[in-house]
DNA sequence: ACGGAAATGAAAATCATTTTCATTTGTGCT
DNA sequence: AGCACAAATGAAAATGATTTTCATTTCCGT
């Protein structure tokens, strides 16, 4: 019942290991690689079951699927033309971590982003 | 403009500060009065704007409205029960200022949450 | 009362996601 | 190879939340 299809997994792994079902799927299609949508759905909840991704939510409601045990990092997203900057998040790591401990949470994850102009809009 | 309807507002607080748009209106319905599901998404819409409210999602998508000071704050999503801990993230403001500065960024918001298990899960 | 702006809500449109179901592919068996 | 049967696939339809459209109604200021 391994629905796990590997061009699935590379291909969310190529997308820097961040990505939504449809935008993994519209990637492939660029590619020329021939999937059907329903497929790619498949794959990511089975991804999901065997704890290979993790699901979040974007704001807009999405799901984004994401590689686990992926040294995971934040992002930097400009408003004006969509680029997106890969940062680093100690600080938001250990912030984390105490906020959990100080309430009694266990087996914690986190998302963060910051959202704003970049120099060139 | 403020289309901030008090009856949404009320019902939203008699629901225990905390449900979907669909549940407002249900619940209004169930309660005879008289109102359009058009109507009680654009009050919500509204009083996020105004900061009235805070939105979040659920694991399966839907959007929960929940009343909150104004404040600006973070959450502690407990995975299990859906419990929720409005923490507060001065080390995030901090980390956002620095990283947007570092990449030419201006204007910035942000975005972090924290999810687990607590404590009864 | 009159006229225009804002609010309302029913119905249609949108969009991600799930389900259905017929077809294809793969695998083990003889 | 041929055969049966399970699993995988994907197109199309269904679902459900949310948004948009648009005609109608309510409000307010004159």
């Amino acid at each position: 019942m391994s629905r796990s299809n590997p061009r699935v997994l590379s291909t969310l792994e190529r997308a820097g290991g961040f990505a939504s079902a449809q935008e993994i799927y519209r990637l492939m299609q660029r590619e020329g690689e021939s999937i059907g949508l329903t497929t790619v759905y498949r794959a990511l909840q089975s991804l999901v079951n065997d704890k290979i991704v993790d699901v979040l939510r974007r704001d807009d409601g999405e799901a984004i699927y994401r590689l686990c045990g992926e040294a995971h990092h934040h992002h930097l997203v400009c408003k004006g033309c969509g680029d997106t900057v890969e940062i680093e998040g100690g600080a938001i790591e250990k912030w984390a971590k105490m906020m959990a401990e100080e309430h009694g949470f266990r087996d914690v994850g986190h998302t963060a982003e910051i959202f704003g102009l970049c120099g060139k809009c």
